[in-house]
DNA sequence: AATCATGTAACATAATAAGTATCGTGACTT
DNA sequence: AAGTCACGATACTTATTATGTTACATGATT
């Protein structure tokens, strides 16, 4: 697999149905995102169990958003859909015997460390209603 | 495969060739990594190829480093090996039609080109020979 | 000539997101 | 009450990539 792409996934997903009315059922968000209803229901399992969404069975049924654009951040989602590893480098072995390996080691995750840092806190700053309003003003912007 | 180890082996291979007279098999690499003689030689190639250490056939044979310790940093390290992907996390379709997809990997990717950024310009900051230092400090600290 | 060490190719393994098929369950419609 | 719709859950497959492993060829040294 190329990359984890469900955090960019359900953000389409959760701005999509902010400026929906009723329920998304998962055939429709899946054609939307190119995939299947399962692997739809598989990654908004996380959006539901967090409160982000909710979900309805039968006749009208379907995807429901419940959180409030404003709290939400990008960084509540990518917890939200299991908050997988952010890197692809790393060390086997965090505490090595061998010292010169844990000099490296300190180096290696010192930088990860402090890059991780920074993307947690970009991707905290920045609200599902921000990422809205950038929506809203792109499609006036256009007339 | 859990991580990406090649930048972190290497690192540990080069500090130790550093401190070690005469050149070093495969094999006594591949002991010190706790792997095979040939995912030693498959990953050092790419070093060779970037002339910071040179393999030698034959009896008295092995792999010597001929890196200037100072002008070599971590990110040419991690180029050398192959510069993999450093984010497990991404969008597919970075251009994407739907309006909405956009800005939402518009707001992904500059977070992490932010984070790549920042990691990339702190691997370039440190050279092995710093890391030799803080090795050898470490060791005299102990007395 | 024998031995040692690298170079290379081919194949196996592991981990994980994603894709797919199937069946069960609850809810709404008629 | 029956039928349909949509989610829930399980099981299996696929794709990708670093890593592990086996085997053999090539060149250098003794």
């Amino acid at each position: 697999m190329r990359n984890d792409s469900r955090l960019s996934r359900m953000l389409h997903v959760l701005l999509h149905m902010a400026r929906h009315e009723g329920p998304m059922t998962s055939d429709e968000i899946a054609r939307m995102l190119g995939t299947n209803a399962v692997v739809v229901r598989r990654t908004m399992a996380g959006l539901r169990d967090s409160g982000y969404v909710r979900s309805e069975k039968g006749h009208g049924g379907g995807w429901v958003i419940e959180a409030d654009l404003e709290a939400v951040s990008l960084l509540d989602v990518h917890r939200a859909v299991g908050g997988p590893r952010l890197f692809m480098i790393g060390s086997e072995h965090p505490n090595a015997n061998c010292a010169v390996e844990r000099v490296v080691n300190e180096a290696l995750e010192s930088a990860l460390n402090e890059a991780e840092a920074m993307l947690v806190a970009r991707l905290g700053k920045v609200s599902l209603a921000e990422l809205a309003r950038r929506f809203d003003q792109r499609c006036r912007s256009t007339f």
